[in-house]
DNA sequence: TGCAATTAGATTGTACACAATTTATTTTGT
DNA sequence: ACAAAATAAATTGTGTACAATCTAATTGCA
């Protein structure tokens, strides 16, 4: 019977590349995955007439009201480069309004119009219909937000 | 004691809207989690002198040697708009070579040239130092890994 | 054989993402 | 009070992503 120095001496020679190996790579699979996803939104978002992006922007409005760009940008992890695009089509499309906050004037504050939060009525629908292309159980789900809730807290701070 | 019956009338009453808050969404921090590890590659990269998706188009091509356009785009999940402009860059850099196939015109081969393949050597150093981002357990990366596969695996077809 | 259907890659157009910079405004420290 | 530092958005430039379309080459099959 081999003890653990024989165990480790009679273990196959490890490949010094196995650490670039696309299929032991983490960010991968969740590059993969969230991209995959986002994509399957489309013909969803294609009813409400917006992407994805500008989705996630509607679903923090309809959440917490009025913002200021940077405050939205922390919660969506977007910066101003992104959103200040985004919110423009928004509000073009009459789904949101933008204006200087009166008190500083380098804020924007942005807010769901009417319009915008009447596009939530059709928004619920989304979720249960997108349950669909996810193949996990209950469990499995709970314990992948678990997961990633995790590593987004952990990310060291720059 | 309350039975079954009592429990559920007398639960606290479900918001219509809690499934499309943000929180709860699966592909939200998915979305944030790709991202962000994507964006803390970059200094790692710079190195390397390549941006993400240049990195996992070299890690196809390192492991697998020639392929032509469409398999790598199966393999990566993207497709030719994207791997197009990606793998004439990388030519542009010399790291790739791009051919056409002889027995099959439509095809375009492409493979690492040698400064492609010794750029390897380099990239290597990145996966120990980006572990210091990932705040996860090996039980919980595991856990995850298997998770993200499965949910990579069951996307339904189309 | 020959032509319709398929396949491969490139191109075009739209929409992010983000780093770096710029401009305007506000806050801080003296 | 006021100049320096900090803050908030917007802008600019580069690089994806992907749907839709286009062109060329190959296959299938009547």
């Amino acid at each position: 019977m081999s003890n653990a120095k024989d165990t480790k001496t009679t273990k196959k020679a490890v490949n010094p590349y196995d650490c670039i190996k696309l299929e032991n790579q983490l960010c991968f699979p969740l590059y993969v995955c969230s991209k995959e996803i986002v994509r399957r939104y489309k013909p969803f978002l294609d009813e409400l007439g917006i992407t994805y992006t500008q989705y996630i922007a509607m679903m923090a409005l309809w959440e917490y009201g009025c913002m200021n760009v940077r405050e939205l940008g922390d919660y969506l992890y977007l910066d101003s480069g992104t959103l200040t695009p985004v919110l423009k089509t928004l509000e073009g499309k009459g789904l949101v309004q933008r204006k200087r906050c009166e008190t500083d004037e380098r804020s924007v504050l942005v807010e769901a119009t009417e319009a915008g939060m009447a596009l939530r009525e059709q928004a619920v629908t989304i979720p249960p219909r997108m349950g669909a292309c996810i193949s996990l159980s209950a469990q499995d789900i709970a314990e992948l937000a678990r997961i990633l809730h995790k590593m987004i807290g952990g990310f060291p701070a720059e």
